[in-house]
DNA sequence: CATGAATGAGAGTTCATTCAT
DNA sequence: TATGAATGAACTCTCATTCAT
């Protein structure tokens, strides 16, 4: 990762960059260390500023939890509108859905979403965000549902399935690392291909 | 969950049992509020000792970690041999190791492992999970190859496969509720369904 | 040193043998570790004994302390009443107090006397503590007076004498180890000799 | 002892000077009841400060411990460096050592290094320290054998005669108090004078 | 605005001591 | 009698947060 502590190198810097290197150098060191081992101290040093300056962008430490969370399910919900107003099979509806959101999950905001322990949430903010889950979730099977309906994906629970394809584009978060032998794209291209075809129906014999 | 903490009603009651009740504790508390933020004092409460009646049974917090890691991995260790072991094409391998997989992610110990902060152990243990996850992956990938070249599997890039089906299987440790609408049984049956259809060779009608 | 712990072999054994085999290993753990980094259970362990064994013979910690003390300056006492009854002149009983004295310094309670911390004394034990080391030291000085008086000793300041003589011998127990170049015999031997000869009269030629 | 707890009356007071505070303050409490002893609480009260404010100055403890032997013993280390360039007989260059080492055992940081328990030292700092004395301890031996050389200093075993010298003199830091009957240049002058007479070469008669 | 200094609360851990058997 | 188990109090140290400048 580039520091982002030059945001900090002159005074008449913008503040609304300051605001977003913070985060970006908080949700670097979240997914790194966690979220509880890591002190405001670890970001103020990585910015290269004194921890109460932190208190100016940010109420406290959750602020800046939640301020990820929040980038990251903002990602994501437009590839769910991208994806809503697509033209398209249901098959090729998921099969979008894949691609993005498999991009989405190399991306730190992004990580920090389904990365992140939520146990280090304020009730609240629990809520939201599982509501947040299940929302993309009823997203997937629906494409899914469509996609039995059109018949372009084989008959199947819906559920387990969006289960299924969720689960491995989810668990991309905790291996994906950005120097590590596959591309951001590579996977993106390569899940969407073969998590679409365990789908698909299968061809039948044309006569 | 049940209390474990009548393992602690009589002071003669086994040693064994009562590091085994400090476990299962411990590791609910783990999976429900992180490793950090589960303190002794939480430990020891929900047990109704005392803090220090905890280090009787263990040297310190992380011994206790480590056993739960432990714990998890040998239950996995156990499924891995056995499926080995197995006569079956490759595609009845990756079967079976989905459905006890699974079956293993919705027990606490087995969730310790794929769901814990790897952040919390030190560089030893980390290096001894790193490669004990290494080591899964890798024979998932060898059953996959197994079936490709048995014919039971579909022609495939077996690592971008064996990444989609143990994340699928992985991420039921995120999700998984014992009093959820899901029994472990039927997560484990259509699990291991689901994702051996996406990979089966399908059937070419010859006519 | 001989571990004492034989003398909990058999539960026949004599009480008083095993309460000695608790202060000479408190002793020399005490000597070894200071007192307050010395544990209950550390002494325990040397004596393959449980902790609480150890309350049947002491009501607590501190107790084992002040018999230490109190086997050591016994030790001293009886050196002091010895030369006391001695006949000889001043410079003798000088000369016979440092060779006991210096002996008593190489054993395990003779060294607690001088070595362990008076701090982790309570202030009642203190005050005697200190007390009795006046006593040495008035003891030392009224020597040292007898032999200016009866020409043995040149003429000097009794008490910086005295604290001169007192602190070569009582930094012994700083630094004499049993396995060490020197035995204890010689020791006492050289201290006697060349501390004596710094205070006697020196021979003046008569023309 | 005056409490130099000003030091911190105010928050913009120089950093050093309440670093020093921090020294001056644990030496004193160090040589009163022990390292172990003192808890830093016990340190920060006496300051009018709160335990953690510590950790401003000292990133721990023994830190402090250590810092109280480097000045302890950087003292020594002029004395000695000193009579090291001195030119005289040696007798009088043990007269200078005892003399300013004397005086040196009076200064609080002087005492820590003879009277502080090492078993509180980790074990590269008790290495260095061991070394520190042996280094004195030579020291002195050789300005003895200087003596015996030019003789200045009566035939003996210097290395006895050493051991005798230091004891006594380290000794000082055991019993000396700053408000007592002996003010630090009369312990000095005298231990000067006395122990190096009982060294000296008795005066032959003149014809 | 920005910051060095300070704090209160709480973490893990140790230990002398006592209870219950 | 002897012991494994348990405790309460203390310790070092950390950290999010807030003063005071």
């Amino acid at each position: 990762m580039l520091s982002h502590y030059k945001a900090f190198a002159s005074r008449r810097r913008d503040p609304a960059t300051k605001r977003e290197a913070v985060l970006q150098t908080a949700a670097h060191l979240f997914l790194e260390k966690s979220y509880s081992r890591t002190s405001m101290n670890d970001v103020a040093e990585r910015l290269n500023i004194t921890k109460p300056a932190l208190y100016h962008y940010f109420r406290n430490k959750e602020e800046i939890l939640l301020e990820c969370y929040r980038l990251g399910t903002t990602l994501i919900e437009e590839i769910l509108n991208d994806i809503a107003s697509h033209c398209g099979t249901g098959l090729e509806k998921v099969e979008a859905f894949v691609y993005s959101y498999a991009n989405v999950m190399t991306v730190n905001f992004g990580r920090c979403v389904m990365r992140l322990d939520e146990g280090d949430l304020s009730s609240d903010a629990l809520a939201d965000l599982r509501n947040y889950k299940r929302k993309i979730d009823r997203r997937l099977r629906s494409f899914i549902q469509e996609g039995i309906e059109d018949g372009s994906v084989a008959p199947c629970d819906a559920k387990i399935a969006a289960f299924c394809i969720a689960g491995a584009v989810n668990w991309i978060c905790q291996w994906y690392e950005p120097e590590g032998a596959l591309s951001a794209e590579e996977i993106a291209t390569q899940f969407a291909r073969t998590l679409t075809q365990g789908l698909a129906r299968r061809p039948r014999k044309e006569s």
